[in-house]
DNA sequence: CGATCACTTGAGGAAACTCAACAGTCGTGG
DNA sequence: CCACGACTGTTGAGTTTCCTCAAGTGATCG
């Protein structure tokens, strides 16, 4: 039984400020605490299919997981990755139109459409919460529209591992990362060429790239160590005063 | 006098079952009205600055804008395109972090900020449909977000173009695009570059390919005449059932 | 310990970019 | 009304970046 199968309670849940429940007072989170249920999915896992109904709205309460869009011919773009607190389904839509994969295991806090929906509409304070994390959502998108449009291969690799890195510190105590930070890689190389538009060749060979250089170290595949976080973000196009969105 | 300038009943108004009004009722639309004022920015004019204060939100009557980063070197990534019953500021923060620019003569719907926020808390319809356009938004952002990672020069082209097709039709009648559909360009060569992530010259180079190929053609410099809708389509990297995002 | 899978590295080619010249468009003023 | 100039867009030539294909290396797991 693994830790988040005995959490039941909200104010033990380590999204719970985080969340789409964050706003929400006792009473509210006593209603979403009966209808809401816990889901553990194994890494590889399909969370949701493009085109497919979505039975379950859920958070991620631990894990990492993607969302994208595969081409008839195969080409693939992630259009988001999803960590601890961030939302999977889109309310007043019955299908993703996005596939959904649990990056690494992956546990849900899930509630069923219908019923979300409805508290949905029923509690301002849900309500208001949804569309922050939304507008947050957004900017992130349009803040990645930036980096696919305009960033070369050794940009796009380094704003990835900043970006993480500015999500994991948020995660995980709220503040912005130190100045040495490691950081997990939740990703393959080809998921994360996949979220940058890049082969994983080129993916790999920049981060060889950024790795001679200095910038960054990698002590096993799944981690990076950034000695110089600033150093790292001006290599990712990023002006001095640092910045920009998550 | 413009025609605009005389309308000052949100019953007469063309946005007003697609704006962030859409759901309101009498009363609301009432309180709305008193607090409204229009403005008129003629084309090339600065809407928002990143970084500056935005004392006003508002939404586009008529006219399009351009939403865009330019990094220090100059780079310019264009995140959205702004038509009309599209929404400018994000309630709760106090700066735009893009350049807002009004790439044609725009008429604006305004509300002051402070004023606005009060709204949306107090007004259930109108933050439920600032979501729900809040969410349509983030649709585009991503299915943005394919085009400029995994596409080629040719079909960013093309898709620009089916995109274009798709909300003009939207907005002037809302069915979707004829299969012989003319488009008023309402953005330069630079500016539609800079939206798909290229440079000026292969922009334009493609356009002329597809001429050549006679998927489009170009009556004038800002007109497109899309023979057959679904065949761009098709060439815009859609498959047969089209759909997808606008 | 060996097989499989993920990642890295190399060589060659294609797509898009850069730089440069040219053409078309539009507005202004003679 | 035409001539001029500035600006926007197009086309061409050469270069760079990234992709493709292929082989090699290192990790992981039975």
């Amino acid at each position: 039984m693994s830790k988040i199968d005995r959490i039941s309670r909200c104010d033990e849940c380590p999204i719970r400020h985080n969340a789409v429940c964050a706003e929400c007072d006792a009473a509210e989170l006593a209603m979403l605490e009966a209808s809401k249920s816990y889901m553990t999915i194994p890494a590889g896992a399909t969370i949701a299919s493009a085109g497919e109904p979505l039975t379950h709205l859920s958070s991620i309460i631990t894990g990492c997981a993607t969302m994208s869009r595969t081409l008839e011919d195969g080409r693939r773009q992630t259009v988001g990755l999803l960590l601890p607190s961030n939302f999977i389904g889109r309310p007043g839509r019955e299908c993703s139109i996005y596939d959904v994969e649990a990056a690494s295991e992956v546990t849900l806090c899930r509630f069923e459409r219908r019923t979300f929906e409805r508290m949905v509409q029923d509690t301002p304070h849900i309500a208001a919460r949804l569309l922050m994390m939304t507008l947050d959502e957004l900017d992130v998108a349009r803040e990645w529209a930036v980096v696919l449009g305009r960033m070369t291969a050794r940009e796009k690799v380094a704003a990835f591992f900043v970006s993480l890195a500015r999500r994991q510190a948020q995660t995980d105590g709220g503040r912005p990362p130190a100045r040495t930070t490691t950081l997990k890689l939740p990703l393959s190389r080809e998921a994360i060429a996949d979220h940058l538009g890049l082969t994983i060749e080129t993916t790999s060979r920049q981060i060889t790239a950024l790795r001679k250089a200095g910038l960054i170290e990698t002590p096993s595949l799944r981690a990076v160590l950034i000695p110089d976080f600033e150093k790292l973000a001006l290599e990712a196009g990023e002006d001095d005063d640092g910045g920009i969105v998550a």
